[in-house]
DNA sequence: AAAAAATGCAACCAATGGGTTGCGTCATTC
DNA sequence: GAATGACGCAACCCATTGGTTGCATTTTTT
């Protein structure tokens, strides 16, 4: 991938709804659950929120298109877990956003220079 | 701060807004311009747009909301700069996840092991 | 086979978000 | 000092979101 492709407008496409999924504190709250306490069930999940069960499934369904959670059947209940992989999408973008940010700095100090 | 305390729900309620600043193709794109084009007015940003002004305005608000944008009055128009630090705090909520993830399945694998 | 548990599904509701248009204000420039 | 340019403010609109309640469905469990 060139450099210039790196911020590309397809790419904000892809990642600006992977980071609406984060802004969320109950979403972030279920991804740390997931993460530090293992795979769980809904109904586990929604005791430890002030929100009925309903509301959270609604929350895991938006984290699951963002790609940061999986679920599967097993046996009456489903079981989610965490997905690392596109939490690394996200890290990786905003490492491309600060990057940017310090070549334009260098462009700009290059320039005062001379 | 303790290890315990890295993901506290206080740093939920923080990040949660941050990442939702993030979570918009338009706003990235602005943040993109603002980054590598340097600083620029809203009439000029809204040009490399297809809304209106008015609607750049209520993002730029939003991203300044968040910390990830300055404005300042100069004459009669006001100038908008990319503003790197909360740009930081997103990426280390981000590690920090990523981290727990890493402890919580060495914690799996020991138990797996014994 | 009946009760209980876990989930799915649908309707509904209030609030927010992203967008618009119209107009007023203030600094520049001619 | 009058026109222009950049912006602020407000009203309004529609779609989405986050939440609810109620009830049906499917596995377990007893």
């Amino acid at each position: 991938m060139s450099r210039a492709e790196a911020l590309s407008p397809a790419r904000l496409k892809d990642a600006a709804p992977l980071f609406a999924a984060l802004g969320d504190a109950t979403r972030l709250g279920l991804l740390v659950s997931l993460c530090s306490g293992g795979p769980l069930t809904v109904t586990r999940l929604s005791g430890q929120f002030d929100v009925s069960r309903q509301a959270i499934t609604k929350h895991l369904e938006v984290l699951s298109e963002a790609g940061l959670v999986k679920s599967a059947r097993h046996g009456r209940e489903r079981i989610w877990t965490f997905e690392p992989k596109r939490l690394e999408d996200a890290h990786q973008y905003l490492e491309r956003l600060s990057r940017e940010w310090d070549v334009a700095l260098d462009r700009l100090k290059a320039f005062v220079e001379t």
